[in-house]
DNA sequence: ATGGCTACGATCCGTAGA
């Protein structure tokens, strides 16, 4: 089974590149983060065209998550249990036996902001949850743009971003704080080319230059790491005209 | 030079992202 994240930043902006890449890549099932549709607005016959259906969780202008899969989600659920949020982050469903949690981690803004504080209440709340999560599911696959670099090897320019947010220590404890649970980080189950990432700046030519991070994940359960045969960054769609700012990461389970 | 894009909903600029 094929599984993959993508932000795509306005879903209704790259929906061609969404379509293109699903006749590509096949995945059983890609999360998207930053929909910023309604859900009255979300593109599902144009998906059912390309052959995929979905489950979705969206509000205008920001935030907005969804699973698009070739078959049935079932066990559908949004938001995480017990933390009230207006902000749609998060929906989980199951494939074929398999646990999908689609996230969409708060940006934080900045160290010691009000959103900085809010991105840490939600990483608590996070964490708790997938404890009984990890629990409930042998195969559990958590994806998406969890915006924290988890290391310095994941920073174009460790010394310029050292502290800031994204990559602050507390971020990084959050990180760390989901591979207690027994999450495995998809990628580095791998060899993978130095300076991997997964978000390039629109500015200052950010993409040209490789001045990314990786900030958008895929964590298994030790059960779906075990059978884990590739985990890659396709950095070919953020090279088309008006991508997203964002590249799919997707991992090929056993 | 602490900016530099991009998307959005609102106008002709502000908010937010990362």
């Amino acid at each position: 089974m094929k599984l993959a994240t993508w932000n795509v930043n306005s879903l209704k902006v790259r929906l061609g590149h969404l379509i293109d890449w699903l006749a590509q890549a096949k995945p059983d099932a890609v999360c998207l983060q930053e929909t910023k549709l309604e859900d009255g607005k979300f593109p599902a016959s144009e998906l059912e065209a390309a052959g995929y259906r979905a489950s979705f969780c969206g509000q205008k202008t920001y935030n907005g998550v969804a699973i698009v899969s070739l078959r049935p989600l079932s066990e559908i659920s949004t938001g995480i249990p017990g933390f009230a949020d207006e902000q749609r982050r998060v929906i989980a469903a199951t494939l074929d036996g398999v646990r999908i949690v689609c996230l969409y981690a708060p940006n934080g803004q900045a160290v010691g902001s009000e959103k900085y504080d809010y991105k840490l209440r939600w990483y608590a709340a996070l964490r708790d949850w997938l404890a009984d999560e990890v629990e409930r599911h042998p195969r559990l696959a958590v994806l998406g743009d969890l915006n924290v670099a988890p290391e310095d090897r994941d920073v174009h320019d460790p010394q310029a971003w050292q502290g800031q947010v994204l990559v602050s220590e507390p971020e990084r404890a959050a990180f760390r704080a989901l591979l207690g649970l027994g999450l495995k980080d998809g990628f580095r189950l791998f060899e993978q080319p130095e300076k991997s990432f997964s978000w390039w700046d629109y500015r200052m030519m950010g993409f040209r230059r490789n001045a990314g991070l990786r900030i958008d994940h895929i964590l298994l359960s030790p059960g779906l790491a075990a059978g884990c045969s590739s985990c890659t960054i396709d950095k070919a769609p953020r090279k088309l005209e008006r991508p997203s700012d964002h590249a799919p990461v997707t991992a090929e389970l056993g």
